[in-house]
RNA sequence: CGCGGGGUGGAGCAGCCCGGUAGCUCGUCAGGCUCAUAACCUGAAGGUCGCUGGUUCAAAUCCAGCCCCCGCAA
């Protein structure tokens, strides 16, 4: 669609920008479109994970910024490692000028950080100190945070540790999961880069350290996370089915001969005070209203296990409830 | 060849192992009851049982191939 791009129209002056980006995940291809749109910066590469077997038959798929890059005619790297030191001569005989990361997923050895003049810059999707990690987003949601942000840095050798240029803030929304969260996440730090950068490439800005205090890690989830202990109060669980929504997914099990997993998409706290944890105190067209440590989780849609998902009601119109039923967690 | 589950009237499921009248919950439509109703009662419409071929007197059900969906795993 789109032809190679040569450098044509000679910017009279100032030569551009060269830019090396480095990005996997989808929350980073707003910010590379970004780039690509701003024409005082040459996108020279992009640089993503190699293709992993993904999806049902284990194909070969690219990464979510490698569909962006094909789709916009950019150069693509791929080394399995970014500390490869084949790799890193690469780079520094592409001699970029700067270096955006966001959502790569490797850490950047400080060999690859001394190369750009105007440093490395990275997107992450929370209000640093807090959240520094792999699924800041999810850790948001899990924690309960009223507010939530991204935050632009430069990074040093730590994870997520580097002096911060600027950040912006985003409220968290009672109904919030870590996709929707994602999806305002990622066009609010595409923005925030656009405005910053040009400032820090001036000189304007002088990155101020994270302080200490507040520090906190968010640790890649597993599936583990999603179980659901259903002692714990409904406003927790609550939290767990967003923050888990859409992976990896919060569960529990419905009893029977051979129990059947259920993952639980979307829920409501309402109140209760009868009930064992874990029972089920209503399952009609409202929904099943599921007792908690404290109040009541009215789950609105769930999914068996290989099954679609479906909104309550139609779940239980082919799966009969009673209630009274006690949901497991083996 | 990674492992496994599934495609049955508008929705969700059962029936399939042990071939032979298409079932359940809900929805829709009509009528009734009621001050009224998403409640209740009665009745009705609506299905090439994913597609193709095979076995058989007979296939939703057994066999083969194909298409699509989902879970695990990554």
């Amino acid at each position: 669609m789109s032809a190679p791009t040569s450098p044509t129209s000679p910017s009279r002056g100032a030569p551009r920008t060269r830019v090396f980006f480095f990005g996997t995940a989808a929350l980073a291809v707003p910010t590379l479109e970004t780039l690509v749109g701003a024409p005082a910066f040459e996108l020279a590469a992009v640089v993503t994970q190699p293709d992993r077997p993904h999806g049902r038959e284990l194909r070969l798929l690219p990464t979510p910024v490698k569909a962006a890059a094909q789709r916009l005619g950019l150069e693509i790297w791929q080394p399995a490692r970014c500390r490869e030191p084949e790799f890193l001569d690469h780079v520094r005989a592409a001699a970029p000028d700067l270096i955006v990361v966001v959502a790569y997923g490797q850490i950047l050895p400080p060999a690859l950080l001394e190369i750009p003049p105007h440093g490395c810059l990275n997107v992450h999707a929370s209000l640093l100190p807090r959240h520094r990690g792999a699924a800041p987003i999810q850790w948001a949601l899990l924690e309960g945070d009223p507010e939530t942000g991204v935050s632009l840095m430069r990074l040093d050798a730590g994870l997520d540790t580097g002096p911060v240029l600027a950040q912006a803030r985003l409220p968290i929304r009672p109904d919030d999961t870590a996709q929707t969260l994602h999806d305002r996440l990622a066009p609010l730090g595409a923005d925030l880069l656009r405005r910053i950068l040009p400032e820090h490439l001036a000189g304007r800005i002088t990155p101020t350290p994270q302080p200490a205090e507040g520090a906190t890690y968010a640790r890649k989830l597993t599936k583990e996370d999603g179980r659901l202990d259903w002692t714990r109060p409904a406003a927790e669980l609550h939290r767990r089915v967003r923050a888990l929504n859409p992976w990896p997914g919060a569960y529990t099990y419905l009893p029977g001969g051979t129990p059947l997993l259920l993952k639980i998409w979307t829920a409501s706290v309402v109140p209760a005070t009868a009930g064992q944890p874990g029972e089920v105190l209503a399952a009609d067209a409202a929904g099943l209203v599921v007792r908690c440590g404290t109040d009541a989780l009215r789950v609105t849609e769930l999914q068996r296990e290989g099954g679609r998902r479906l909104p309550a009601a139609a779940f239980l119109s082919g799966h009969r409830i009673e209630p009274g039923t006690r949901l497991a967690t083996p």
